[in-house]
DNA sequence: TTAATTGCAAACCATTTGCATGAAG
DNA sequence: CTTCATGCAAATGGTTTGCAATTAA
């Protein structure tokens, strides 16, 4: 076994490419897919596929430099905001917002459920938004 | 154009593959994802296929007869309970829980995000639950 | 009778992975 | 140099869909 493989998390490379996402990810406000950030990132990278780019996501989540959002969407939805915060979705197009939490209190940080152990919540508001409201 | 086409919503007949997916939901507590229920219709009704369960399971969803809970998984989990509860979700084996909201207030039934409709809330806990606490 | 439903199989689509080549340290 | 990362393409896995045959109403 090598030195490397024998650490627990091989330190990753600072490469054009995941660079290249991770900034891509900072400067969006919009929680994009996967496929927006392979667009956003060929458009710097022409030659980048696919697999590097979801290969790099999966790093920069372990790393913990983004957060995944899970919407009743087909497609996860990638945040570079990491303090604690909501979301809004809308039903229509999809729409993902970014919601303060504010004063509002969600199960009193409540440590246990039922005896299983807490470690984190997921507050997430629907509904149809302005735009596609006025679409209706 | 027909007259059943003209309608929105066809009135679904009530097949044996139907009757029997929804009598699987109501009967389990467990959440079960379309693979799971596929299972349990067919251990009814051998000859059901696959297509047809997610059929119907979309047919129930638009009935609102059953929910869909979101995970952070692969697959879609199905609720036959329809009254506003949370979830509990264990990140390493991804059993699901009911959990009530019993007082806590979530967003103080806020109706407007930052100008936007909201028409419902998702509050998923998510931790380690006691069985993997037990083998970590 | 007739339109919705089924079973089958193929299609879809987001994501993952094996492998030979290339680049970072 | 050594090992990790990349590009490519094929594989996965959950879900959807087209179609001819059934079946509920």
């Amino acid at each position: 076994m090598s030195a490397a493989a024998r650490r627990a998390h091989a330190r990753p490379r600072a490469t054009r490419q995941l660079e290249a996402t991770l900034r891509v990810l900072e400067s969006s406000q919009q929680h994009p897919s996967a496929e927006q950030i392979f667009h956003a990132v060929r458009a710097e990278l022409p030659a980048v596929s696919r697999g590097t780019v979801y290969r790099n996501l999966g790093k920069l989540l372990a790393a913990e430099r983004v957060r995944l959002v899970h919407v009743h969407d087909r497609s996860a939805r990638y945040d570079a905001r990491l303090d604690p915060h909501d979301h809004f979705v809308c039903t229509r197009c999809t729409m993902l917002l970014d919601v303060e939490r504010g004063q509002v209190k969600v199960g009193s940080g409540r440590t246990r459920v039922r005896g299983h152990r807490v470690e984190g919540r997921t507050l997430t508001y629907f509904g149809v938004c302005r735009e596609c409201e006025g679409r209706a």
